[in-house]
DNA sequence: ACGCTGGGCTAAATCGATATAGCATCGTTT
DNA sequence: AAACGATGCTATATCGATTTAGCCCAGCGT
């Protein structure tokens, strides 16, 4: 029932847990164990498929050998894809995964970080919320290996991953002005983080690089705690509010997903009457009819930098700061080329 | 820089170790440490936010209160929303998860389970792939609980929580057939698996009460490890060479996918031409126009009593197996109505 | 006055691994 | 032959909590 254990070896090859524990961790050389013992433990040690019990060397190294994940919502389709790619990255140096999501609650997102501290993760993936600041800054001074992604603090120096939101949005809101649309809005949330202010700007930015006129009544925030139902009405309410409208810019994957239920509940052709682009992609996009322009992030790119990043991290503390800026990518469909 | 310890609370109370921990383990009473002492350790325990090390209790106790979640793909929308369950379900009772994905591969499910078992999980739920019943008996000898869920081994006594899948598809089936069907398809997964089984069975049933003809034809099972292009190739092959077929049953929530993808592409219309259901719901069925019907399954609900029976079975080992068997839901949408 | 009971608390062992310090033994050097 | 340096291995403390066994003292009965 119980595990085999390092005194078991010890006994059977009547040397000490010490000799065993040296063999085992590949410091026999260096530990001047001799071939013939070091052998006889490494054959013993597989004969009895001893695993070593990681609660024990965790409490004697200070290391677990995982990293703990926090992500905005695990069953969102971003997030969960990136899940499994950390989740094999992470596997192929030997760490498992611990995952929570914040809902974007800061308070949800401090009590993680509380939960995986005493866990003693030793190091940390986060999609940090508002005011996470403090947190983060406080992780860093105790030496914690910690990346951000989705989003980062640009008063704070650490580690992130992110893509370049601003080019994504102006691409796409260019994008938009090229194929002829005249007047575009854009759905955003009600944030002032980061990845949604790049966003934002880049929409903007685009807008005025082509001399397309900007009016704040373009834009609409919606909270994120807004529920399917009322998030669509009030996208309803928007869409039908802008005179003229014939475009909108989604700022996120399900920002975009709503956008299309409002859209088709209100009866407009996607593509013809109104064009439509989202940030990130979905199977939901490449599947509707018409299917969805959207700015792509690379997932699996952004997987392998984050656990890359952390892994050098974790065996060279004090790294200078890997701040990873990746390009989205946008992936011209149906709902953005039939103006006219 | 360092946790707090039970001996800095000790210390700072002028008790010892154990006296701390008699009462931060609620044992005063018990133990009979007095009200003063008692009261003062808490407080000094609050002020300076100890929280115990897991990993030392974990030790010690055996119990590392982490569950393992095994899951056939966390990228998988039905899994990640069920993750997002299991996160917060166990959560509530102070347990974090740690997860896998298995790719339906059996090497990497045993994998996963001997990382489990060496990292101390104190629960499993699992999603079994082929022959890993061996694994789970094993399992279940050395007294850990265990439960399963979407598919279980008729042969195991073992705790799981599926959806009535037979029911499910002979629903579906059979309301394809009220709603005019008359040559109806199945597309499945080449799998021997109960919940596999179950579902073509009900397919099969539903036609045979309804005195609809079958033939071996009208089945076709992919592998599961068949990328996107070549499960649409392989539908898209078999669906042109069944002579008037008029509706196509997908057995899970991918093939479902592809299967829209290949009769979009065959330029097929869904609904009047070919009516369609799918296993599994999916923001793409419910947004994809026309929308498409579905057997659904309740996701909060598995999720909740999966971790219910769980965490009965932490506390109370050698419960009874639980066997609990929970009702899909048919979801009638566009994609069956308009037969003629 | 002596033993007994029970209240209130603690010393020490323990979980399984790792890290440090150091003990024999043997051959070599001067 | 005493000193020295490798060589090969081990005893012991340690990580932070829990648990077992039991100490000490006060009060009680006889």
């Amino acid at each position: 029932m119980k595990g085999i254990s390092i005194k078991d070896i010890a006994k059977q090859a009547g040397v000490s847990p010490t000799t065993v524990s040296f063999v085992l961790n590949g410091k026999a050389k260096e530990k001047r164990i001799s071939e013939q013992v070091s052998k006889k433990i490494q054959k013993i040690a597989n004969r009895l498929k001893y695993k070593p019990n990681q609660l024990a060397r965790g409490l004697r190294t200070g290391k677990t050998k995982t990293i703990g994940l926090i992500v905005e919502d695990i069953a969102n389709n971003f997030f969960a894809s990136l899940a499994k790619v950390v989740e094999d990255e992470a596997d192929k140096h030997g760490y498992k995964v611990l995952y929570g999501s914040t809902e974007d609650n800061t308070e949800k997102a401090k009590g993680l970080l509380e939960v995986l501290k005493y866990r003693q993760v030793d190091g940390y993936i986060i999609t940090p919320t508002k005011n996470l600041d403090k947190d983060i800054e406080q992780l860093k001074s105790a030496a914690k290996p910690i990346i951000l992604m989705d989003r980062y603090f640009p008063h704070v120096s650490s580690n992130y991953v992110v893509v370049d939101n601003y080019k994504g949005a102006y691409n796409a809101t260019s994008h938009l002005i090229k194929q002829g649309y005249k007047k575009i809005a854009v759905v955003t949330l009600a944030s002032d983080q980061v990845q949604m202010k790049d966003r934002l700007e880049g929409y903007t930015q685009a807008l005025k690089d082509h001399h397309v006129p900007f009016s704040k009544t373009l834009v609409k925030r919606l909270p994120f705690d807004l529920d399917r139902v009322h998030s669509n009405e009030e996208i309803k309410k928007f869409l039908t509010s802008v005179k003229d409208l014939d475009a909108v810019f989604f700022a996120t994957n399900y920002l975009g997903i709503y956008g299309i239920e409002s859209i088709r509940s209100l009866g407009w052709q996607i593509g013809k009457e109104i064009g439509v682009v989202s940030f990130d992609d979905h199977d939901i996009f490449r599947l509707h009819s018409p299917a969805i322009t959207c700015v792509s992030q690379p997932i699996g790119e952004i997987g392998r930098r984050i656990v890359d990043v952390l892994m050098k991290e974790l065996n060279h503390p004090f790294a200078t700061p890997q701040q990873i800026v990746l390009e989205p990518e946008l992936i011209v469909r149906e709902s953005s080329m039939h103006k006219g």
